[in-house]
DNA sequence: AACTATTTATAAGA
DNA sequence: TTCTTATAAATAGTT
């Protein structure tokens, strides 16, 4: 974006190299920053010029604590084993359903000494009966996407049978009868990939 | 660079903030590249969904490499700072019940990246469900203990009531009758810090 | 996932 | 260097 197009490759003219390190540097740092605080996340960005000297940005307050993050990020991906259960990060969010279980697991039955009250365990099963009720309203939302796309499908298929069929009308008026329309036939029978779930809502709305 | 001007704010609307999140980190980590190619310099770019997908650009074939040299550049400047952040052992954990509701309301409601699927959807229901039915299972158990140590209490009192009426009889058969007994009969209805559920089982009980 | 209308970044020039 | 400006690039809202 600038008076002309350049070359994806390295500057060879060293002022012009600077200069744009300057510019271009400052603009990256621009758009993380803006990343940053449009869309809520944790950006690190570090750059080192080929003479050391060097530039960072960081959405939090501390760099290293992102680059911890990294770190434990990493180790997790290695021991891919119970890599769900090892670490879950300092950050408090659910990486997988059965992460959920475990953890209302260690609140009830109290790993050691003060125990909940019957209080505590109360409340918490309204949460969860709340948490119930999001989660199957999220669930309606994303099934009933599904649902549209799969009634817009089947009634692409259905133009396309008419079709079809009005093809093999033709044929056999003008020639012998064939199994070859048969063949090509294809229609909602291969919904086999819908949950059964899905497959309910979807007979509801038929 | 869009329709519109944008204000520099967190974007409130979810699924614009996905894309947005979406379009804007792959232009940073084009950004990222060309910098580096153009200007001959090492650059790192760490980003973090708030669900905690990271996305991660390095000039060189190391990423690790580069972190290592912001460590040691940094070394001098922070002596103490992650010490307590060394390994987070501190396995993540509710703090009160009203966390959890929070907790599945990020996941099922994906402020970020790829939208949770009605595959795990479905999961994180039957974890629910699970995580309710120990729930009330544990809080059963409880009750069950305050039920037990009641019924106790209640068997001594009836003994002890035993024993001043037998006490009063004899009072009254020699002396004049008297309510001191009534004063100091006390029986089970100071049951009122009991909470209502505990009460019905208790109720059931008898 | 594409498609534009606009905004933004920036290469070259002053 | 910094400011300006023509142009390339990114992207917000739309389909």
């Amino acid at each position: 974006m600038g008076r002309r197009k350049v070359a994806m490759k390295r500057i060879e003219d060293n002022s012009s190299r600077q200069v744009t390190f300057s510019k271009r540097r400052s603009g990256l740092i621009k758009k993380a920053r803006e990343l940053s605080i449009l869309c809520d996340v944790e950006i690190a960005l570090l750059v080192f010029s080929s003479r050391g000297k060097q530039y960072a940005f960081c959405s939090g307050d501390s760099l290293a604590e992102i680059l911890q993050r990294y770190r434990n990020h990493s180790e997790e991906a290695e021991g891919s084993k119970d890599a769900n259960k090892g670490c879950p990060s300092a950050e408090s969010s659910l990486q997988s359903p059965s992460q959920l279980l475990q953890l209302v697991q260690r609140y009830v039955e109290g790993p050691d000494d003060d125990n909940v009250s019957v209080t505590d365990l109360v409340q918490l099963e309204e949460q969860l009966d709340a948490a119930i009720v999001q989660t199957r309203h999220r669930k309606t939302q994303l099934m009933m996407g599904s649902v549209m796309a799969l009634q817009d499908e089947e009634r692409l298929l259905r133009e396309e049978n008419e079709l079809l069929e009005r093809e093999i009308a033709s044929m056999t008026s003008n020639d012998e009868p064939s199994n070859e329309a048969a063949i090509r036939y294809h229609g909602l029978q291969d919904n086999q990939s819908v949950d059964q779930s899905q497959q309910a809502t979807l007979n509801l709305l038929r």
